[in-house]
DNA sequence: TCTGGGGTCCTAGGACCC
DNA sequence: TCTGGGGTCCTAGGACCC
């Protein structure tokens, strides 16, 4: 058995835990670059704000409505989404960090105890974090998945939902569209139209060797899931990546190359610092950059380039992915995003030396271990490469920025006696 | 005046090689 | 003159997730 705990409106919720007076009240969270909007208060979605709507289409509605509008606060998120992951391994030392406010876990204590404990979870949350949550429990992660979407959407109010035995879940396949399934999405479920699957339960009971001609061992899995047959099982220690990328649109369009290779140095050395972490290494990297899609002339480049050796050193693949953006880079364009993947990668365990090339020297490594240890303690960013600029005048907007209240000494809230 | 995210994995198709 | 397989690498883009 598996519990899906999810919360609502996670970036809007996590606005009102510092703003009260917003609770009830419509909020919403837009994207990087204030480009749409990302996430909604359940008041902001009862006023007929769309999901993924871009901002500058709805700027007089939520002006009308006095909607509260944020940019998206990633250090602020990622904060309390750790409170939050804390709080449930409370509950179960079994548990695995599926999303910045989703976790699997395996519920302890006997089954007639699962409602009780679903409650517990969701109150408990509340009480210490004060985040909304729902709580779905079912014999597979996929059925946990959808137990947790009716636990929103289709018991008003109350947020648990157990789905234990087949008559119950199978009472729910019935009533979603398979795009309430995990894993399907329009594009699957327009093909799964043609071979008059609609419902859930219609995949449920399909033909396995029939669907797989439309969707691939996924979709096989995902019909053993939805029969209670697990075929996913909770990863504690997620996996490692086996491509790590790094990419952003600019606040400003760049037609000059600098602030192209400014941003993509530091994208660069992001995507260095998330290979560090998993201890990988990589081998090869993968640049882009692109215009406008939305705009006539649409320009889009990509290259991959190789490195000498396995390296993490941030020096080397910032250096290299320089080299090839300035391959692709050509002038009178507007470039409106451009990022970096090292897709590659090796293990730092398994490493195959190579007989002609000594490798990443040792002096490298303690450099990248001393860089990440003062980031780590002083903060993200402290110490960086010049390459990645100062000013950095590409970097996105964020017009309605909330402060950092708990990541950042000077945001601190105060409270008066 | 302008404004459409970010991450990961997978696949199709072309180029090239043996 | 026309025809032939299989593998690898690369770019482009699809698909799905949050």
């Amino acid at each position: 058995m598996i519990a899906l705990v999810d919360i609502n409106s996670f970036y809007a919720s996590c606005h009102q835990v510092f703003r009260p007076d917003l609770r009830g009240k419509p909020v919403v969270v837009l994207s990087n670059n204030d480009g749409f909007v990302v996430a909604r208060s359940r008041e902001a979605k009862a006023l007929g704000i769309p999901d993924l709507e871009p901002f500058f289409k709805i700027g007089q509605l939520l002006k009308k409505h006095r909607v509260a509008i944020f940019s998206s606060n990633y250090p602020l998120y990622g904060d309390l989404s750790a409170r939050v992951m804390d709080t449930l391994r409370g509950f179960s030392p079994n548990v695995e960090v599926y999303s910045i406010d989703e976790m699997f876990l395996s519920p302890p204590g006997p089954r007639e105890q699962w409602e009780d404990l679903a409650w517990e979870i969701k109150n408990t949350l509340w009480r210490q974090v004060r985040m909304p949550a729902g709580v779905g429990i079912a014999p597979t992660k996929t059925l946990a998945k959808l137990a947790n979407h009716v636990a929103k959407r289709h018991r008003q109010g109350t947020g648990v939902c157990i789905l234990d035995q087949p008559d119950k879940w199978q009472w729910v396949l019935r009533r979603v569209p398979v795009t309430a399934v995990w894993g399907v999405a329009g594009r699957m479920a327009r093909r799964l139209a043609g071979l008059r699957i609609h419902s859930a339960w219609d995949l449920a009971t399909a033909n396995a060797k029939v669907v797989r001609r439309v969707g691939n061992v996924n979709l096989e899995r995902t019909i053993e899931e939805l029969n209670g047959r697990a075929c996913l099982s909770l990863e504690e220690l997620p996996p490692a990546k086996q491509q790590i990328y790094c990419t952003r649109s600019f606040g400003r369009k760049a037609t000059e190359l600098q602030p192209v290779l400014e941003a993509i140095s530091l994208y660069a050395a992001r995507a260095a610092e998330k290979l560090r972490a998993q201890r990988g290494l990589a081998l090869t990297i993968h640049v882009f950059i692109h215009t406008s899609p939305h705009q006539p002339d649409f320009f889009s480049r990509s290259a991959t380039a190789q490195l000498p050796y396995p390296t993490d050193d941030v020096r080397r693949i910032t250096a290299l992915a320089r080299e090839t953006v300035k391959g692709l880079y050509r002038p009178g364009h507007a470039f409106l995003k451009a990022g970096i993947g090292l897709i590659e990668l090796v293990d730092r365990q398994h490493l195959q030396f190579d007989l002609f090339h000594p490798g990443q020297s040792e002096r490298s490594t303690r450099l990248m271990t001393a860089i990440d240890a003062v980031n780590r303690r002083q903060g993200k960013g402290t110490l960086f490469l010049g390459a990645q600029g100062v000013s950095k005048p590409w970097y996105m907007r964020q017009h309605f920025s909330s402060p950092q209240y708990t990541t950042r000494w000077q945001d601190i809230p105060v409270v008066f006696a």
